[in-house]
DNA sequence: GACCGGATCCGT
DNA sequence: CGGATCCGGTCT
């Protein structure tokens, strides 16, 4: 059984969490079917005092998971057909999130999950795994160390990609010449 | 109760 | 570059 990342690690700052997330491993856990694995290729962060952030302008329904602990999901629908998946940083009641924006997947196509639409449809990540503690070994979704890609790897820092408000934070770490991460 | 725009993706 | 497709946030 993989070993979920402490909530230690993303019980900090958001923009230091971010570049760290890239390497390691999402973990789709199930009783009945084989885990799938992914591994983060391309990240970008969502802060307190951001007007990016969905918590900008306060908690609601919808971003509540944003002011809790650290190390929970944060699943939202947008565009009428897409989910997206966040990690939740920061102590409680800070809000801070980490928008997962792309995954390399061992033995499938480099694009398959190049994008954080396109890596929720892959994993088949949808509202019912919004709000999980992701630091709880059973959790159907983890992160893990991994194996596959250690610190072999070089990071690259950008402007964040979709947004209006905001758009001049560098706040999109990926890995460099990785053929998964969603513009190339 | 209505309106509107969105942390996207794909085909043209 | 436009269309798909629908929910949450905001205002009435």
């Amino acid at each position: 059984m993989p070993k979920p990342l402490k909530r230690s690690f993303f019980e900090r700052s958001t923009l230091k969490v971010a570049p760290e997330l890239l390497g390691k491993s999402i973990v789709i856990q199930s009783k009945k079917r084989k885990n799938k694995t992914g591994l983060i290729v391309e990240v970008e962060a969502y802060t307190n005092n951001d007007p990016a952030c969905h918590a900008a302008r306060g908690k609601t329904p919808r971003n509540e998971v944003m002011f809790g602990p650290a190390g929970f999901s944060y699943v939202y629908f947008i565009y009428g057909m897409y989910f997206c998946l966040n990690f939740i940083t920061e102590k409680k009641d800070i809000p801070g999130a980490i928008l997962i924006r792309a995954l390399e997947i061992p033995d499938e196509d480099n694009r398959i999950a190049s994008g954080p639409g396109k890596l929720c449809r892959y994993l088949k990540i949808t509202k019912d795994h919004n709000k999980l503690d992701c630091c709880n070994s059973s959790s159907p979704l983890i992160v893990t160390e991994s194996r596959l890609l250690k610190n072999d790897f070089s990071i690259v820092q950008s402007k964040r990609i979709g947004i209006s408000q905001g758009a001049n934070f560098p706040w999109r770490w990926y890995i460099k010449d990785n053929p998964s991460v969603s513009k190339p």
